[in-house]
DNA sequence: CGATTGACGTACG
DNA sequence: TCGTACGCCAATC
């Protein structure tokens, strides 16, 4: 084939790519009207210390179909850190609200309760 | 190519 | 208990 493959890997680690999968996949099965944290998604891939990389994938979770629930996904104490990136900076909240989530001034309300922890519902029991 | 940033979290004082 | 420092790793400047 003369067609050669410029293939540009967007993940120069394929391991990562494995990573980013796996973030996205977590995240769907997060049920409606509950959350979890970046942290904790991460510690349930493996990379409790990437919390970080966990928040850099949901950026490309918009582009990424189906469709991923970001708006479930907030930092450990429940704060939407990430209505900034959403279509408008209320969409997160509101979002969340319709799912029955009291959200009060960016702030989840009884966070804990409705916290969704991979490694605990999708437990090894 | 080097330095800085970023949707986080844990460790340390 | 609160504030600061560091680690992670990719993307951007």
């Amino acid at each position: 084939m003369s067609k050669t493959l410029n293939l540009k890997p967007q993940t120069p680690n394929p391991n990562l790519d494995s990573f980013f999968a796996q973030v996205y996949a977590v995240a769907r099965l997060i049920p409606r009207g509950r959350v979890t944290s970046y942290g904790a998604i991460a510690k349930y891939l493996g990379t409790a210390r990437s919390a970080r990389m966990v928040g850099w994938a949901m950026n490309g979770s918009f582009h990424t179909r189906p469709k991923v629930p970001a708006h479930r996904v907030v930092n450990r104490i429940g704060l939407l850190t990430g209505k900034h990136h959403f279509s408008s900076p209320t969409k997160m909240k509101e979002l969340l609200q319709r799912e029955g989530i009291k959200v009060k001034k960016d702030q989840v309300k009884d966070f804990k309760k409705l916290f969704w922890d991979p490694s605990v519902e999708l437990s090894i029991d």
